[in-house]
Parts: C-alpha cells; structure tokens; sequence
DNA sequence: TGTACATCAGTGAACGCGCGTTCACTGATGTAC
DNA sequence: TGTACATCAGTGAACGCGCGTTCACTGATGTAC
C-alpha cells in the first residue's frame, strides 16, 4: 500500500510527534514501538521503513522535544515568566507535553551515544537562550536546574504527598533569591 | 538447601543492597531479578522466598537508599556541606551508591502505589530532616530542588558536553544567594 | 495526455530473546522426644 | 546430650508473555514511453 511522499512524510512526522509525548507520558522502556505506530495511526511493521530503530526513534523525539522546549522559552520572554508555567500543577500533569528534560533525563544518560548527543545538543541549546535572556547565565543555569528538580520531585511524590509536591513547586515561583527577576 | 535463620537474614539484606545499588546504577527496568540475586551470591529461584515481587524489592530498596541518605544528610551537620558533597564529581560518577532520587524520581512516578509510598515517605523525612538543619525551610527545599535538577542535568550530559555538567554542578555550590550558607 | 510497468510504503505473521514468575526437588536446619 | 524427622531456604529447569525486529506480500504511486 504505497503512498504519497507527502502522507509518508506526514506518518513520518506522526512517528515522531506520537514518540516525543508517549516516551516522556512512560518512560522509554514503557511504551513499545507497536504502541507509538498504532497511535501515528500505522501499523508496526510500517516503523522500519521509517527508522533504524528504536533508539533513533528516541533520539529523533528528544531533538523535537527539545526543539519546541527552546521555542516555548523564547517565546515565554521573560524567565521568570517560564518558571511561573514550568512549575505549575498543569505543567505536572501533563508529562506528555511538557519539558522533556524533567521526564527524560536519568533515562537518556542510560542510552547510547546517539540519543545522549541529540539531549545534550538540545539541553545546552535550552540553557544558552535562558542564559541570554537572563543576562547573568550562572542565575539562569541555577534557575533551570531548581525548575527540573523540582518537577522531578514533585511528579514523583504528588499522588502520596501532594503537600510535598506543591511545596516543592512553590519554592521555584515565590519571592525566592534566585528565581526573582524584578 | 535449608541455611541458618542468620544466614537467611544476611541473604534478604543482600538482595537489598544489591537492587538499591543496581537499581540506582541501570533503572528499575534496566536490571532483572537474576541480575539482583546473581550479585547477592544467590540463585534468581530464591527470590520469592524473600520479595512477593520485583516491586516490592524496589519498595523496600527505596526505602533503604532513602534512610541512607537521610542519616548522611544529617551526619555532615550543615546543608552547605551537604550540598558540596552532593554536587561533585564524585557523587556524578557514584550514581550507584548516590542520591536515589536523582537516579530513580522520573521511574517511581510511573510505579505503583507501594512504590510510590514508600519513596514519598522517605523522601519527605529528607525534607524535613534538610528543613531542621537550615533553618528556613524554604530556603532548605529550594536548596534540595536545585541540587537534584542540577545531578540529574549533569548526568544526561556528561559524556557529550562535560563542560555544561560542570557548569550546571558549579551553581549549586559556588556563592550563590540560595545555597550560601555563612 | 494516456498507458504499462517498476517502485516501494504499509501490512501482518513470524522470529528470537529476555524477563518475571512458578515449582518439583534437595539437603541442611532446628525441634520433639 | 543424642537421635529421628519435619521444616523450609535455596536450586535450576520451565512457563508464558511482551518486546524489538524481520520479511514475504500487497497494491497504490510515480515514471518512462
């Protein structure tokens, strides 16, 4: 069932956008290829003719998520103002959409040499326009790394402790020394 | 092959240090239960004679790194020294006997609920331990926050841009407004 | 423009593999006398 | 204290399952004339 370059580049790119939410909605390891076909709307043997692998996969939907992370926070203008939206109960709920570092991260530093240079092309990217956009880049870089901790924390502890989760997010948007921008 | 209630004691306790170990090291999904066994000097069939499931090992193995890191938080007295320790090299290169929540927050977040538990709870004696010693709680819960975002950045990007693991470790500890101590 | 054919994107069955888990068996332990 | 036996911790083969990956096949596309 040939079809269009146009519609195998739309599937193409269905791959990859149904990759980048599943992978950061369950992990790399739970969801299967089969799955993220099926939700492009292909079937799994269609995936190959696509990808090398799973691995490339992975490394395709990181760059892709990192790229759309890069735009978010450019257009947000202002770090704080990103800060106020990264750490936010919506932000939390939804993993699919959101920051691919905060959900991807001790799962990239697992894999191979191909997805761990496609994160960190796309991480530093993400941390040299924060840093720009602050002015002082080491307030930048602390202010990144406070955001994805906290997320991190917070997602892990939420359902047993959202007191804790809440508390955690709060310290990142509050008139804290190093998330303070006025 | 009965052995002595002693023995089958220093055997549960094996299993457990071996998966928290391993567990930090691979992920939870990254190591097998006749990985774990393996490496506490027994056989994959003895398992379930000590654990209902490899969950309930993580469960219990969570635990276990958690107590551990809440006794070496409290052992180093200030959260500055702490916070020292926990940014290094050292303890980037150590995932396997390092802070378990920067090596396994993104996986318990998809668990279930014994897991779950078991990490918040220990994870909040963390805070509250961290909250005591600073002082200002606050400051203390933003200090945990950053240091952890920081590990788990510097860790995904370490083997492809050293340079900016180093940076983002450097703000947790050099004379910054949120981690200074004196 | 119309036709004939080579190309090739997608399908679905099949594969090999590793994993979590189970279980019949073994033989040392610990206890009842 | 010594003996006989029930208990049970550990062994290793076996299981079912889901996964990543492969491949023969299908039929629409795109091209050569």
């Amino acid at each position: 069932v040939k079809v269009t370059r146009e519609l195998r580049g739309h599937h193409r790119a269905a791959i990859i956008a149904a990759a980048a939410r599943l992978f950061r909605e369950r992990g790399v390891e739970g969801v299967g290829v089969a799955e993220i076909t099926r939700a492009a709307g292909l079937t799994h043997g269609a995936f190959y003719g696509h990808f090398a692998s799973k691995e490339a996969l992975l490394a395709e939907s990181l760059a892709e998520a990192l790229r759309v992370s890069c735009e978010q926070l450019s257009a947000s203008g202002d770090l704080a103002a990103y800060a106020e939206g990264y750490a936010s109960h919506a932000h939390l709920r939804a993993p699919g959409s959101g920051c691919p570092i905060a959900t991807l991260a001790t799962e990239v530093a697992r894999q191979g040499p191909q997805v761990r240079t496609a994160f960190a092309q796309g991480t530093r990217k993400f941390f040299d326009i924060a840093g720009t956009m602050e002015g002082d880049r080491t307030s930048a870089v602390t202010c990144l790394a406070q955001l994805v901790g906290a997320m991190v924390i917070a997602r892990a502890v939420d359902e047993t402790d959202p007191a804790l989760a809440s508390e955690v997010l709060a310290c990142c948007t509050t008139k804290q020394p190093v998330a303070r921008r006025d």
